[in-house]
RNA sequence: UGUCUCAUGGUGUAAUGGUAGCACAACAGGUUUUGGUUCUGUUUGUUCAAGUUCGAAUCUUGAUGAGACAA
């Protein structure tokens, strides 16, 4: 059987080539190149060391070594999306695009074709149901990843290999230091990949400048400060917001008029929701549902947190609306749903937030 | 202009003659492959000038500033 492994260069898709390897494969690793560099020659790359210790990754193993890029498609995909879904008030997650378009998209379509599996250092597991591929979740509940490859599709997900899905985080820290990988004592990767040192509000402010508007207090209405753009802000945050008298947490945006409306105190109710409407919601490996008018027992996430909280969805035409157990914070239209069974065992899909009303 | 009240970090507030503290913000770390949440830590202040006192944010006088009542 032919692999492909993406590696990084980190301690997880390095283990991963050490697994493959232990297995009896014989993996070709492939590093993509996606780092940030606009028409202008900024770059905020920090490849160098990366594909370095990959390099080093492919030599101690005695695998063949590609390095391919996909910047511009990433810059279509992932970059340029971001930029959009911010313009248009959205919170946008752009490492789901970077997998559902780059990883098992763009690089399967060039390179990963030629393969039998592609595997990666993600912490996720697949299970075979029936002669189907489903997503499941990881063994390490607190990094788990399942979440940001709730967008990929049946195809995609049926070439995939988790190496290390059914490891602890601290197994294979325990693995690659065994090894005596580079990459052992490395820190894990965070934040959005693509750039890299930069600060986000940085980014965007290179990208969408500053619109200086009014933060206005849900309740009362009253205007309590000013902010340099919506697209600073996202529902649910509270730092960056600059107002004394807090805590005050982002409640609502409001795009076309520029303004940020805020809750003041630790745990204002308007915080919360318990319902979340998602649009063009993709089962990853088949709907298991068709139409249906009765509601159904799940689980789910809204963002990239450890827990995964019990709800009931419905479909109300296009739409799949979540009514939660639990209220939940910070529900930001643009960041996607993603969908369990009630054991929170597999994943069954996603669909992008979009506002209530 | 007559009278009164007030003045403490970036903001809001404590400390009634005895170590200027708290909250929020900001900043820095931890957690986290989405700017979120959360946790830990750090910085910054007595409007100014003179006086009383062993000792003043606190008492006295003046200046400056803010607010309230007042014709």
């Amino acid at each position: 059987m032919e692999i492909a492994a993406l590696v990084s260069g980190g301690v997880d898709s390095s283990v991963v080539v050490y697994k493959l390897k232990e297995a009896g494969y014989d993996p070709t690793i492939f590093y993509i190149k996606i780092g940030m560099e606009d028409k202008e020659g900024y770059t905020s790359c920090p490849s160098e060391e990366d594909i370095e210790l990959t390099s080093y990754i492919a030599r101690k193993y005695g695998c063949r070594f590609e390095v391919v890029s996909l910047h511009d498609e990433y810059w279509d995909k992932v970059v340029s999306y971001t930029i959009e879904s911010v313009k248009r008030g959205l919170t946008p997650n752009p490492d789901m695009m970077c997998n559902k378009y780059i990883k098992f998209g763009c690089f399967e379509e060039r390179w990963g074709k030629n393969f039998d599996k592609i595997a990666t250092g993600h912490y996720a597991t697949t299970e075979e149901i029936d002669g189907k591929t489903w997503l499941s979740t990881a063994k390490d509940p607190l990094k788990d990843q399942t979440d940001f490859l709730a967008q990929i599709t049946n195809l995609q997900i049926q070439k995939l290999i988790f190496p290390i899905g059914h490891l602890m985080k601290s197994e294979v820290r325990a693995l690659a230091a065994a090894e005596r990988l580079p990459s052992a004592r490395r820190k894990d990767s965070q934040g959005i990949c693509f750039l890299g040192k930069i600060n986000y509000n940085d980014f965007i402010e290179r990208y969408l400048g500053k619109r200086p508007g009014d933060i206005v207090e849900l309740e009362t209405g009253n205007v309590v400060g000013k902010h340099n753009g919506y697209w600073f802000h996202t529902i649910g945050q509270r730092k960056g917001l600059g107002l004394s008298g807090g805590p005050w947490f982002v409640v609502r945006k409001d795009a076309r008029r520029n303004i940020i409306y805020v809750s003041n105190g630790y745990d204002p109710e308007t915080q919360y929701g318990r319902t979340i409407n998602l649009k063009g919601f993709d089962f990853i490996t088949e709907d298991i549902w068709g139409e249906f008018a009765d509601a159904k027992e799940i689980t789910f996430k809204i963002r990239h947190t450890p827990e995964f909280t019990p709800g009931l969805i419905r479909r109300i035409g296009d739409i799949y609306r979540i009514e939660s157990v639990d209220k939940i914070q910070g529900i930001a239209p643009g960041q996607y749903g993603v969908v369990y069974d009630k054991e929170h065992h597999l994943c069954l899909g996603s669909g992008m937030i979009i506002d209530e009303s």
